[in-house]
DNA sequence: TATTAATTAAGAATCATTTTCCTTTTGATG
DNA sequence: CATCAAAAGGAAAATGATTCTTAATTAATA
């Protein structure tokens, strides 16, 4: 017997966990559609957009709101369970393999993003707290550019 | 005689100037409504957001429509003489006095923003660069957490 | 398995921003 | 100065992402 879906890796299969631990203790229930889309957070390298997510749920739910992609979203935001990256032109972008801030790279061609590890984020995050006075609890971090895919084609 | 306007502090005109003539060199007009714009944007540290920049307009020019900021916005930033602080969720602040991309924080409850100089950060954006294989052209950093006066209140 | 509070679906509403389309202004030229 | 074409402005409609509302459905558990 073939299997139709491919397991997940583990490392994904372990981020579905602490997620769906992270809403069961919330007191939050683990619905069908929040699962479906937990997953996909947590299989998903690309940052996908709210319309992303909602084109692969619908596969499996077809009747599935986007309304419920959002508030599903902004559930795992407010539980940490999911880091969202907010443009203001383009939509946000969500990354649930990683969920604490951390720096990224935006291509302004085709909208891939990556995120390596960058050192001296945290001194840098220190540094501003010093200088500006302000208590800082998060940042966003966006460097935008042009990919390797776009530069070679650019 | 007093004047009803106080004159700009000399750094503010010096902006002022370099944003006119850049819109010269680019073959634009320097009309009523752009110089109102522009020297708003000159004149304010305060990063304000269009809807601040329309208020103050509309003073002067009463008649002056939202677009016609937007439109001014949009031409400035092509010009690199306005830097954009992009946001998902509040909507976009500008800055006109320093229009290169530099690190702002940015206060969750009253909206301040504040943009000390920061060491290193082209360091970083270089480094991002290097570990991501992206061409960075430019950058928005964004730290997120309380100012002074909310701390205390808070 | 029945109960009930939580969740969903669908569409309407909202908000920032952009576009459209028509009028006014501008600056060059005669 | 008058004329004219192009640029810019104004008002309102359109857009697009996101949030809200309401009624119907469903998950967790008694």
């Amino acid at each position: 017997m073939t299997r139709r879906q491919p397991a997940p890796p583990e490392q994904s299969q372990r981020r579905i966990e602490e997620m769906t631990e992270a809403l069961r203790q919330a007191g939050q229930r683990i619905t069908p559609q929040r699962l479906a889309v937990l997953k996909i957070l947590a299989g998903s390298s690309e940052h996908p957009s709210v319309e992303r997510i909602y084109e692969q749920v619908v596969r499996e739910f077809p009747t599935t709101s986007l309304a419920t992609v959002y508030k599903t979203l902004t559930l795992l935001k407010s539980l940490d369970q999911v880091l969202e990256l907010g443009f203001a032109h383009w939509g946000s972008r969500y990354d649930g393999k990683t969920p604490h801030p951390h720096p990224h790279a935006v291509c302004l061609i085709c909208g891939a993003i990556a995120d390596p590890e960058l050192p001296h984020v945290e001194e840098m995050a220190q540094e501003m707290a010093r200088r500006s006075g302000y208590r800082i609890d998060r940042h966003q971090l966006d460097f935008f550019g042009l990919c390797p895919d776009c530069r070679k084609k650019a």
